[in-house]
DNA sequence: AAAATACCGTTGCGATTGCAACGATGTCAA
DNA sequence: TTGACATCGTTGCAATCGCAACGGTATTTT
């Protein structure tokens, strides 16, 4: 019996995750054009209140180069302001500005518009699939 | 009630997947240095046997450049073979070498054994998992 | 049979990515 | 206190990616 690439699981596993992401992204999309890097900064961000690069680099499985310029095009477009930490100058402290909150409570709806429709399709298989996939992420955490 | 992008799940979903991913990768990356494309071309070829192209890029998520490009990379290291498919000219069919095939039983032993891991991690939820992903992948097809 | 259309694999290109190096700041230890 | 080391965010760079265009071949249409 040889080696069979359509079950194994790490490939099953990536083509759901890619898929959903790109129809999600559709959604998204014609609300603003957020690239994947920004969506996540900018959630957390409306999550999270003020914090560092760092931060959401640690918590978002996004590399720090990524969050920076993630945050650069963020800034530019007017969805968050920087600024400097009170006492430890090494940090960037993100916040989102006004818009940035706005355009978040928009995607937000959005968002959970889709989620409802993905657990709709998954029925009873939801809050399995949810218990495995945090099983997997801890493994390497 | 603000948008948590923690229990988002397509953000669980591609978390998860990329954390996979990669803990796999580290295995096979010790006894070949392929790439991830690489990887599904030779694993689909040692199923399929001698396909085009053409056919790799529709059954495993990957761009036909990125077919195209593994390939070649495939060939220099000689673990596979192209020619001419025989009545259409169009078609390039790819086929493993006595080095593919012997490469691939290495690492077929490998992602069974990973996959192994992973299902002991899981237990009983692994064929839910299984069902889930599954469902999520044909809602795009 | 000729023309229009569709399909195949490769290549070019811009955008994105991950890693590592860097300057700047902070912390710790001698 | 000062020197070694750690941490922070940015930037440079090489590798990778997805898309679109291209030349070549096949198929369909008229």
């Amino acid at each position: 019996m040889s080696f069979n690439l359509d079950q194994f699981l790490p490939y099953r596993l990536s083509v759901a995750a890619s898929q959903v992401s790109r129809r999600f992204a559709a959604r998204y999309e014609t609300e603003a054009g957020l690239t994947i890097p920004e969506w996540r900064v900018l959630a957390h961000l409306n999550k999270s209140g003020p914090v560092s690069v760092r931060d959401i680099n640690a918590r978002v499985n996004l590399d720090k180069s990524m969050v920076s310029r993630a945050a650069m095009r963020l800034e530019q477009a007017g969805y968050l302001r920087k600024s400097t930490h009170d006492t430890d100058l090494r940090l960037v402290v993100l916040e989102l500005t006004e818009n940035g909150r706005e355009l978040m409570k928009r995607l937000g709806v959005i968002a959970e518009a889709f989620q409802e429709e993905l657990l709709a399709e998954l029925g009873g298989d939801a809050p399995i699939l949810r218990r495995a996939l945090e099983a997997m992420i801890r493994q390497t955490e």
